[in-house]
DNA sequence: CCCGCTCGTTTGTGATCACATTCCTGTCAT
DNA sequence: ATGACAGGAATGTGATCACAAACGAGCGGG
């Protein structure tokens, strides 16, 4: 989900029993839960790899994104009150940082958890659990996104959701979170 | 899926995997496949039952087929033949047949098999595999909304999306999409 | 130089087992 | 009659193992 893996990198059930110090079982279960997500893909032998999105795939998410995330966000902002937008803020600074280091795994965490914040308070968990499936699922691809994309822009599109959630505005809410998630997409069909 | 099962209903993994003649290997790995889905739900202990929806949980579960099922549809529109038209009337055909014998699991599958064969066409495997998460969840509860159900106007929305796919028309489309996915919530909270 | 084959190694799968925890039933005391 | 309690049965978990399939390196032939 972080982006810390690269797409198509190969996993074995061994190797991550050991890398976690358990027996294969526990690891088994956890490779066949993340590749009925999705978040894995299986090769016909059962082989396991990070997913190596199509170009369709990755537009279909991005749609899946558009559609979701203005939606619980919309839920979000009668609920929204000062505290939580001062919180917004506050992550903002950590991803601004995290840019400026470059450290392209922890800025996507922060800006996963700049969204996840503004969801949570829309109490409805069965859609933020789908959203974070689409997450999963576009992780390793959103390092690829990220690491070609020009610094400037990408905190303009947090600040209009930050001034929407603060002006109750929600239909500006829902266009400034449609531009946020569909932004990555554009530099990829370009 | 289908509400062959109830809400509430205890399963054992020794169970489940007698009843398939398999280990409990593979049963577990299915279980907490299902449960990490929403499919099944785990208590603090272990234990695996059929979920119990709130009825907040059951509007999230209906606003979100309303959110994605239109959209799945509209991608199918343009690639919507007459063959899809004529296979999906016999679809409905047979719908009428299991509500007249009062079948309510062969009912849900075939409604289901309705609405899957539209999404089908829209070429969106990771919607599609969301879609199907939520009836996943929604199963053992879709048995007892439909069990209540007056059986003269199930297949009207039917009939209205396949009006509007043959016109060609998308505002209808989903229109009625929305109003077929919804109608069953109604019900609930009168 | 390239293609195809072979054999050893790696890998996923399903089965089985031991163990800790939980659940349930039957009993007994109040 | 009701509640607590104890003991046995049932259940989930993680580990280990045997096996078949798949992969890959190395070799040989064209």
């Amino acid at each position: 989900m972080y982006g810390e893996l690269d797409p198509g990198v190969p996993l074995t059930i061994r190797g991550i029993a050991a890398e976690f110090g358990v027996s294969m079982t526990p690891a088994r279960e956890a490779v066949r839960r993340l590749a009925a997500e999705g978040a894995l893909s299986l090769s016909s032998s059962g082989r396991v790899t990070t997913p190596n999105l199509s170009p369709e795939r990755i537009e279909e998410l991005a749609a899946l994104r558009a559609l979701l995330e203005p939606e619980l966000a919309s839920r979000a902002l009668p609920r929204a009150h000062m505290a939580l937008i001062e919180r917004l803020h506050t992550i903002n600074g950590r991803i601004a940082e995290h840019v400026a280091k470059n450290d392209i795994a922890a800025y996507i965490r922060t800006n996963l958890e700049f969204h996840r914040t503004i969801y949570l308070r829309a109490q409805a968990p069965a859609m933020l659990a789908l959203v974070e499936t689409v997450w999963l699922q576009l992780g390793p691809t959103m390092r690829m996104l990220y690491m070609t994309r020009t610094r400037t822009d990408l905190q303009r599109h947090h600040r209009m959701i930050l001034a929407a959630l603060a002006a109750g505005d929600e239909p500006g809410l829902r266009l400034a979170l449609r531009a946020d998630v569909t932004q990555g997409l554009k530099m990829l069909v370009g």
